[in-house]
DNA sequence: ATGAAAGCGCTAACAC
DNA sequence: GTGTTAGCGCTTTCAT
């Protein structure tokens, strides 16, 4: 059971094979200037002896440890997931991804000096969280490179869904089917990392409004939680109001499922009555035949990924900023005013 | 534009500090043989220079990289992603998590291999995985402790629900209230992994059926991917026989939801004309009013994490294995038969 | 309580 | 094409 099978090492190898550590080395570090029959030699003796370089001992040397770190708020459900799904797919060879889960922004802010700090990544993808000026100082100072998804930030690349048109075509998909009173139910605008969807996907609104000519009218917006049961509890307002919107226009898929139950239990039919739109098109979304804002998750991934590769080989490379538009499914829960 | 700062070692913490390297290694690992007096003025000096030692020659030393590996199969949507955040949430200071996809089973073996050739984590948690023989041969040779999570190998500690008894409450739900005829729909036996979910929850089903004296019926057990469109072609199937089943047994919610579908297409009312219950209680369960199988995945990360703490800290102690009983949350989609 | 020195496993000049 | 040698930054006996 378990005996300590001593540690074999590169001078194992070497010996086996009959040269020194250094030939090993350039064999395992594909180094091309190695005969080809002590090449053989080596690899032949790394496989009987199940040889694994050591890459705390490597990374010594190179202050490297081959792994990309991911730094993320975790609650942030499906979005999340499906981003780090995609990203563990096109995370390339022979780097491993580290987890560093943004709980808080003091948690945010101690990891990421120790990150800076240990400079011990080859690379970090920052997820959704906005840089402080310290923070954005720290990694400017550092060698490390760094890149944001879904967050800009003008000193690192960057690619995110830009919320202000995902959400300009959502609510302009409504303007453009003669909607002229359509709610807004928005999330939570203040939260402790201070992001800026609920911002922008505000913008976006006011933007289509004014497109379309459309005088905005504050007591069409409401602000809750992201939850499903704060806009439920909202829309039954809403369907109570005198002048009743002929539209809502939620800020996420979540929002709009509790939007569709409101409707339902108040009995009104959806789209006949009232059409709703949702954000963020989830696996449920279709189920609902919801009408929504679509984000590639697989696009932002590579993007992210090529940027970071980029930055890793070239360092200096100036910071680019990509913003991916996201686009409107059409579904069933949108239809155009009589 | 990013200067080239100097890294600053543990030799400039002690050159500051009017110390020697070891003393300084000795504040920083706080062993206790150090004067307060100088200790002070070694953790003044860290301060000020901003030190953060290097894992990498620490680890060089002993071997370990205060990381914490995390195995999975990533496909495995809402489960996975709930699991991943519980142990993010409760891993120990000062830990790191490193995630390994095992996207195929041959990446996984590979993926392994490596690990337990490397020895550089702490510890490894397999995530829904089984191990081959080979697998856990490696994995028992070596020192680095590993724990299993949602699966069980007899030679490792092993945390995991019950799928068998969850199935079995499941079903007794139904059979308790007077259903006799049961349709089954489960997901496919075979997968590349060979998980034994199908397998276990059928089991389940069986047990339930045996109790309640109910002869089974082949012809009522429906086998398809895990998707809800396939369960949504099996129900169009199922409400079309002769003898249609009074409930349906679903392996999962999201086949559960297909299953609803299809019963809505068809016209036929639940719970009144069919009783229907999911399994795992997914976010949208309740939004449906799914009565369905509850797993805690707080509670599972918890113990993973404390088996593997144990693990790490008593070497050699006898593995765990714990069964956590799933439960039946029921809400409107199942009814008494008259 | 602190210092000196060896060594962890690998890499990279620099020789030959 | 291959060997020699000197680190990388930290930990840990062993002295004192």
């Amino acid at each position: 059971m378990g005996q300590n099978h001593k540690r074999v090492t590169i001078y194992d190898v070497a010996k086996k094979a009959g040269v020194t550590a250094a030939t090993v080395s350039r064999v395992i570090n594909g180094k091309t200037n190695v005969a080809h029959e002590t090449k053989e030699r080596v690899l032949k003796a790394i496989e009987e002896l199940n040889y694994y370089p050591s890459p705390l001992a490597a990374g010594l040397h190179s202050h490297q440890s081959n792994q990309i770190g991911i730094l993320v708020p975790f609650f942030f459900g499906e979005f999340f997931y499906k981003v780090l799904s995609h990203i563990s797919q096109v995370i390339p060879f022979p780097y491993e991804l580290v987890l560093y889960d943004a709980a808080t922004p003091e948690i945010k802010s101690r990891t990421i000096q120790k990150i800076f700090g240990e400079k011990k990544l080859n690379g970090l993808i920052v997820i959704s969280l906005p840089l402080l000026k310290e923070e954005a100082f720290l990694a400017m100072q550092s060698e490390l490179p760094l890149v944001l998804l879904d967050n800009v930030h003008p000193s690192f690349p960057s690619v995110y869904f830009d919320n202000v048109m995902g959400m300009f075509h959502a609510t302009q998909h409504l303007t453009k089917m003669g909607h002229k009173r359509i709610a807004l139910i928005n999330g939570a605008h203040e939260d402790p990392f201070h992001l800026a969807v609920a911002k922008n996907r505000h913008e976006g609104y006011r933007l289509a409004l004014d497109m379309a000519k459309i005088p905005f009218d504050p007591d069409l917006v409401f602000v809750n939680d992201w939850s499903r049961q704060g806009a439920r509890f909202l829309t039954h307002k809403i369907l109570k109001m005198k002048n009743r919107p002929t539209a809502i226009m939620a800020t996420s898929d979540l929002q709009a499922v509790g939007v569709l139950e409101a409707c339902q239990e108040a009995g009104v039919a959806v789209p006949d009555e009232i059409s709703v739109v949702g954000y963020d098109d989830m696996d449920f979304a279709d189920f609902f035949g919801l009408t929504t804002v679509q984000q590639s998750f697989q696009t932002i991934a590579r993007i992210a990924l090529d940027m970071l590769v980029q930055a890793m080989n070239h360092p200096g490379s100036k910071p680019e900023q990509v913003a991916l538009i996201p686009t409107v499914v059409v579904r069933k829960t949108t239809k155009a005013l009589e």
